[in-house]
DNA sequence: GTCTATAGGCAGATAGAC
DNA sequence: GTCTATCTGCCTATAGAC
């Protein structure tokens, strides 16, 4: 392995650790320290693969943004698109421990985010939910059911609310419960005649 | 106004400072100083009314517990248990601007508290969720519904959700259209005969 | 009760040896 | 490229004058 191979890890090992780390205790109380611990890099080494914290979240945010495109990839390739909703909603109730402990990756982050005047950071993780309100609104319009994006709020914004809930009131259960409702919802939906 | 009037209604413009600022900046990010800034009162002596930093959010956490309480009570007022719960949504609605800039208070709070490995405060953030839970439930029930719990699950969440979303992608639209779906929902609800 | 001054500690960032 | 040592600044909390 050269050089530059290893290099590339330890900021891969970097970037992994952020996004779990940031995802787990929240961007202010994370110390460079934190990260750099889990990651198996000394503090000072940090910088010469990120130059300042704000690029740590960055790349932490573009890696949960990677992990999303994963998952919709592998729902695309199901036929239906009402079936590829419904596995989406299936994926979550399976996260629903982590929900429980930690709430949604990107949508935590982006409200810790969205409280700092510098709004550059802010933007990228309303890009991250965006993309998911995107692909599942894209679902519905294929289906062919009136108002898609309407529909693509409705699934999106009960996942972010079960989340916090699940999270705020340390709940797994409460994914499960409203994971079953959202799957009668769709089994419910038909394109009118 | 003798010495013990004065000494609270410094500590009631501590509190209501504390609540407004760590809403709009998150515990982390807040400083005694921005709060004691806005309560118009020095830094140093925050301390006498407040020993610690978590005891200003402890308060800010009462004071919106305390605001919830108020609205219920008016909402309490109408005959209707659909009415009440139409007349909550439309109070949420109402402040989809604060929603898109900030995020639900009490919501962004939870989020934030439970990132904390301290487990104390998060569960006082719970507590507040759980009692608009209990109230929503209270009406389903007495509406004659079935699952009132399940029926509350899901309002309280659209909501949780809605201000994430509309937080994140900083658009109040948000609020207005799942707001009116919310109505059209309560509206659709029928005890079965 | 009120306020000032400051202690104490920690986190982000940098300089520079290897 | 890697790592240690350290600097700087800020924030919580306290001591103590008035």
């Amino acid at each position: 392995m050269d050089r530059r191979a290893r290099a590339s890890q330890k900021r891969r090992r970097l970037t992994a650790a952020a996004a779990r780390v940031l995802h787990e205790q929240g961007v202010e109380r994370t110390t460079l320290a934190d990260i750099a611990r889990e990651a198996g890099v000394p503090v000072g080494n940090v910088y010469y693969y990120f130059k300042t914290k704000d690029e740590l979240v960055r790349a932490a945010l573009a890696e949960h943004q990677a992990h999303l495109d994963e998952l919709t990839a592998a729902l695309d390739e199901l036929p239906a698109p009402r079936d590829r909703l419904k596995a989406l909603v299936e994926a979550w109730t399976a996260q629903r421990e982590t929900a429980a402990r930690h709430g949604c990756p990107t949508g935590t982050l982006a409200v810790e985010l969205d409280k700092r005047a510098d709004g550059t950071l802010d933007a990228e993780a309303g890009a991250v939910v965006r993309r998911l309100l995107d692909w599942t609104a894209a679902q519905f319009r294929q289906w062919g059911l009136p108002a898609p994006d309407d529909h693509a709020l409705t699934l999106v914004s009960a996942y972010q609310g079960m989340s916090l809930l699940a999270n705020a009131l340390r709940d797994p259960d409460i994914m499960t419960r409203e994971g079953a409702r959202l799957l009668r919802w769709l089994d419910s939906l038909e394109v009118s005649p």
